[in-house]
DNA sequence: AAGTGGTCTAGACCACAAT
DNA sequence: TTGTGGTCTAGACCACTTA
């Protein structure tokens, strides 16, 4: 993956956090010690440990050092985009996923039109899957991938994991998306599909961007809102928009 | 404040993103112009653009330029910590804010044992207030503020804006917050209070912490679901947790 | 006074895009 | 080849904490 210095350096650092090498309420050895640890200049250690305070994984206090957060204690958040599959190898659940349906679709269903206006026709896959955790149905998910850039979509990859199919076999790079979580009225078939007593389910809909800014999926995952969880970890912004 | 030269930077980019005067598919200046043209060096330029990257402001593409993003049409992205006071700011709604209680306590009420049972018994403020938008109940805010550092709490700060009392009166440094939301069942009197048929309601739950990493807030806030709406911007994450 | 993080600089070299 | 962003460096100076 061409991964740089200052990546090298945080994913060590994050992983001796992990595994509690580096333990929360305690400090890391400071930047001119990682600098000469690592062999690197302090801008490149800065730079690691930039990332790790972005992800909640540490704060920095002037004039004493960088503090270990204490991430289990305040349930650990599940932010940038993650996908099921991702989800699951980190978190340690039993879980499966069900292909519905999967099919070449010369413009979008009337569900994603509905829900994303704006779009205009195009031609793509469509692809429902059922996410079972536990053995109990817990999140829907329906994606529609725009067939420029995504011209194939074999059924194993959406058993497996789309994202991995889309960054390692397609060699696509996927880059940002932005999410929106609503609570919306869902109909018969996706309540029977989900096991719901109520019309109630979680939406969450998204945008998914390459790095090109390629609009390249639209999603919407409806979620059994007794089961939903969104953890978030987020830091006081300094600019005004 | 003692802001640096890359927050005036980003800050003064971002000011004129939002005033259209840089638009959403054009590119920025080169960095080597942005250089120049703040008279500054070209790393100090970066770290300006780093943030307008991390809020979802602009795409950096290796070779062309930074490009600036379309906001409004992915909804804009609302996150880091926000307080409602600044939200309304921010989007233009006519919300007013009604103190329903506020009192010194020596331990937190049932209802954050109940939500947050591994914290300890300690003194603080608890504020309950119900947030109207557009002269409709839209959200039930519940704060227990921790009574040092929160030594005292005036009834005007708690009707205008907390936070910006605990920065600017209390000169605290407000620093990140980690919340979890989901949807849960409430009690009578607040179904009332927020008008709801039914009695469940999204929670967001959040743990609030200075940059000293003092938690110094627990909040529970009750959203109306039909009104609930929550938007998020994630890029992909580089570093495996 | 010594150690820590915060910021900024000027320059170097690389990878990619456009021509 | 030129211009763009991506990374790294060595050094400087500042602000804060602790002793």
């Amino acid at each position: 993956m061409a991964e740089s210095k200052s990546d090298i350096i945080a994913q060590d650092i994050a992983a001796k956090i992990q595994h509690h090498q580096f333990k929360a309420g305690e400090f890391l050895p400071s930047e001119s010690q990682l600098t000469t640890l690592y062999g690197s200049s302090r801008e490149t250690v800065r730079k690691a440990l930039n990332q790790l305070t972005a992800l909640g994984l540490i704060q920095k206090i002037r004039g004493k050092g960088s503090i270990v957060l204490n991430l289990e204690k305040y349930s650990f958040p599940i932010s940038g985009i993650s996908s099921f599959a991702e989800l699951n190898k980190s978190l340690g659940m039993h879980a499966q996923t069900k292909v519905i349906t999967l099919k070449k679709m010369a413009d979008m269903p009337e569900l994603f039109k509905e829900k994303f206006p704006e779009q205009k026709k195009q031609a793509g896959f469509y692809l429902e899957r059922l996410r079972m955790v536990n053995d109990e149905p817990a999140v829907l998910d329906c994606d529609y991938l725009f067939t420029p850039p995504i011209n194939d979509l074999p059924k194993e990859a959406a058993e497996r994991s789309i994202y991995d199919y889309i960054e390692n076999e397609l060699k696509l790079d996927i880059s940002y998306a932005t999410k929106v979580i609503t609570v919306e009225k869902i109909n018969n078939d996706f309540q029977k599909l989900l096991q719901l007593d109520d019309s109630l389910a979680v939406l969450v809909a998204s945008h998914n961007f390459l790095s090109d800014t390629t609009l390249f999926q639209l999603t919407l995952s409806f979620h059994n809102p007794q089961k939903f969880k969104f953890t978030d970890f987020a830091r006081r912004q300094k600019i005004k928009l």
